[in-house]
DNA sequence: TCCTAATTAACAATGATTCTCAGGTAGGAG
DNA sequence: CTCCTACCTGAGAATCATTGTTAATTAGGA
């Protein structure tokens, strides 16, 4: 599953005109942060960014890294891994269900649908494992949010 | 979405024969713990639930919190909200797309499906909130585990 | 009741992520 | 094309979540 050039290409489109569309600089370290971020194939953390990277930028530093991704997260232009950092959140339900995720506030709620514990999974899925069970994320807004902030942007990290 | 009385009561009993099963003592401080976490509707983390457990054991320690979460994590009596821990990983597509966990390894891989972005969501749902987009995670074995370690037990945690 | 291995509390240590600040640079104004 | 300034970056210290170490404590079988 290689991000083909085509791909790549698209991907490094929208972010210059992401950045220039908030009025924030295109630098050398941003750029070569997205890339490497664009033409991975897997899911890298901030200090494998910043590994790979520094082949090319040798004095970039860890926190330029952060302080990239985090902003490119802000603009939309990549995301997160599930909940971004923050500390661990446990969960004593063991039976099968699902969640709804609250955009503004990242508040979890447990649901169960039985439907949704084994969906049909798409033919491609074979060329990467051997499924066991399917888990859903509803994403949204929650009734807390809907009332108290109405019209929160993005950028809800922390917490 | 309060825990029912007879939901909390199950959790405890699925939690005292886990312990007696493992081997493992049954303490008056993994007893508050337990409870504390089983009662709550959401998912609280480490810091919360020692918080709470404080009103009735003030002498508890965070460290005890943790070492108990993940003992439980282990026995599979408890789970977290995304991958544990570890650090964060971010991810350059911007299109929908959901992902296949690895439940060894625990890389995760991308793939798209367009029916998976809009899922019927079930009637309750609108209790909890106002869904805008659904996702699907596909837990399994990858390939390269499939081969490698072929039956790898849990705790698997630590990248 | 006694004994011992399992468990705990306190505190130090680690690893991820963020803050502070002084120097550097993109890119619009002239 | 050069200058200027606000935005950026690198370095190192600081912070926060989580884990390791150790001596004292306790569950629960003998």
């Amino acid at each position: 599953m290689k991000i083909l050039p085509q791909e790549l290409l698209d991907r490094i489109g929208c972010f210059e005109k992401g950045l220039q569309r908030a009025g924030v600089k295109i630098t050398h370290q941003r750029q070569e942060i997205f890339r490497e971020l664009a033409q991975s194939p897997d899911h890298p953390d901030a200090e494998m960014v910043c590994r790979s990277v520094r082949k090319r930028v040798p004095t970039i530093s860890l926190d330029t890294v952060y302080r990239t991704l985090w902003l490119l997260m802000d603009l939309g232009l990549i995301s997160t891994l599930g909940a971004s950092r923050a500390s661990t959140r446990f969960d004593a339900n063991t039976k099968p269900h699902h969640h709804f995720v609250c955009s503004r506030c990242s508040s979890t709620l447990d649901f169960s649908c039985p439907e949704f514990d084994h969906l049909d999974i798409p033919h491609g899925v074979k060329a990467l494992g051997y499924p066991e069970k399917t888990r859903v994320e509803v994403l949204g807004v929650c009734l807390q949010c809907k009332k108290t902030r109405p019209k929160a942007h993005n950028s809800e990290r922390r917490e």
